[in-house]
DNA sequence: CGTCCACGTCTAC
DNA sequence: TAGACCTGGACGG
């Protein structure tokens, strides 16, 4: 999910299916999840969402009793809020289905109490999302690209003298100190619309702006052709919001998906160049690197059609000797920047509400990705009474469920193993819990060339 | 089987 | 500037 438009749509979906609902009762977590416990019950509360470059704050606000006319004593006290801050990492998401088996990988959940009962979950199937309960915004997070754009403009050419704009403008793009909101795609489709090489430096992208901090109105006070490039990280991620779907959810054949590929102009197409960066994230560019690319490329494998291509450049370690290191590279990119295509104006914030329904029914079909649900097992139906069912995971296994004949227990083997069973790996069991699992673990890292022992 | 890759942070040599 | 943290799909042999 998880770049700053699919944040904010996510925050939208959340207020949209939480609307008019009551939750109640405790809040589930996972076993596997490392992420805090929320301690908050009450007998009602309502949700709500809101989002701010790559984080996600969910505001619980507990509802009085009144109409319960009761006589217990809840009714006079305060009205609590509790605040979740979620940041989703590669794979966060929250999904919204009728209660009764929680989805695989649901490590948050929040129950309605009115029938049918229906859950809002915190789903994550490679649990680098976290959240924290109680919290606000990280301070360590700049304004959002989205919604305080002149904040966020302010922000980044007021600070131009520090030493993380010598980088390139690529690597600079993923802090988020500055840029909070951008991700990989969305750097590589702001920089493609102005034509910017990646591997310039920061500041010489950034200082022919200053001129112009303060650039919320429409009135720049040099005149330039179309919106430059703070402007774009604003109006590329606004758009992937208007697109109306879920952005970047690469849920195979679902239509608002192919609405986004299509969209995207230069991420994982075919037609496009890319390497890896310092940081070995992928960036995807036409034309020049520009000179402070890294000088040991590493192509990756296109996506789409890496059997095409399969003999030429799959991924292989290619020296390039980068043609130009030109000086004049300033210079040059000015004329660039003045020559940037004018863009389509992004129309301000609004998402079909029934495209948001789609996504309702969506969610609803999921059901086959169920999980023996952590609910059933506190009313007594242990996990460990094991059956063979899809809704059975790694986790539930005992290492004596495993394959005895000596071998490696390598994940893959119990990949096999499990698809045999019609079982489905997951969470902790990486590798085997094994003793082997070490040793094969270094193995691997020697064989790849780093130092393993 | 194994290897590589993925929308993102984090910390530790 | 490597890795760690994770799961799982695509693809290679």
């Amino acid at each position: 999910m998880p770049e700053g438009p699919e944040l904010h749509l996510s925050s939208r979906f959340v207020n949209l299916v939480c609307k008019n609902r009551i939750f109640g009762g405790q809040i589930i977590k996972s076993d596997v999840s490392r992420q805090p416990v929320v301690e908050w019950e009450a007998p009602h509360y309502t949700i709500s969402a809101e989002s701010r470059g790559k984080e996600v704050k969910l505001t619980l606000t507990s509802q009085s009793d009144a109409q319960n006319d009761r006589l217990q004593t809840t009714s006079n006290e305060k009205p609590r809020t509790l605040n979740i801050v979620f940041q989703f990492g590669m794979s966060g998401k929250f999904d919204f289905y009728e209660a009764g088996e929680l989805m695989k990988h649901a490590h948050l959940n929040f129950f309605t109490v009115d029938e049918p009962k229906m859950v809002l979950s915190f789903v994550d199937y490679r649990r680098f999302g976290k959240w924290q309960v109680g919290a606000d915004w990280s301070e360590e997070r700049g304004p959002c690209v989205l919604f305080e754009y002149p904040k966020f403009r302010e922000n980044v050419l007021n600070n131009l003298n520090k030493p993380l704009f010598n980088r390139s403008i690529c690597e600079v793009m993923l802090n988020q100190q500055y840029f909070n909101g951008i991700g990989n795609y969305l750097r590589a489709e702001i920089l493609y619309r102005l034509k910017i090489p990646p591997f310039v430096s920061a500041r010489s992208v950034l200082e022919p702006l200053v001129a112009n901090i303060a650039d919320d109105t429409d009135q720049p006070k040099i005149k330039i052709e179309g919106p430059d490039f703070l402007h774009l990280c604003h109006l590329v991620p606004l758009e992937v919001i208007n697109l109306g779907g879920t952005g970047y959810d690469p849920v195979k054949g679902g239509e608002s998906y192919s609405a986004f590929e299509k969209w995207l102009q230069c991420y994982c197409k075919p037609n496009m160049k890319n390497m890896a960066d310092h940081n070995k994230r992928t960036i995807w560019y036409s034309g020049q690197a520009g000179p402070m690319a890294p000088t040991e490329v590493k192509v990756r494998g296109k996506k789409q059609s890496r059997k095409k291509i399969k003999k030429e450049d799959q991924s292989e370690v290619k020296k390039i000797k980068l043609e130009e290191k030109s000086t004049s590279e300033n210079e040059d990119l000015k004329e660039i920047i003045v020559k940037s295509n004018k863009q389509n104006s992004a129309t301000e914030d609004n998402v079909d509400v029934a495209q948001v329904e789609e996504l309702k029914k969506e969610s609803g079909k999921k059901k086959m990705k169920l999980q023996k649900s952590r609910v059933e097992e506190k009313n007594g139906n242990a996990v460990s009474d094991l059956k063979v069912s899809k809704h059975t995971s790694v986790t539930d296994l005992k290492l004596s469920d495993y394959p005895t004949d000596g071998t490696r227990v390598t994940r893959s083997r119990v990949k096999v193993f499990l698809n045999q069973a019609g079982l489905k790996l997951k969470s902790s069991q990486k590798d085997g819990a094994t003793a082997e699992n070490k040793e094969t673990k270094i193995k691997k890292r020697s064989a790849r060339g780093k130092r393993g022992n």
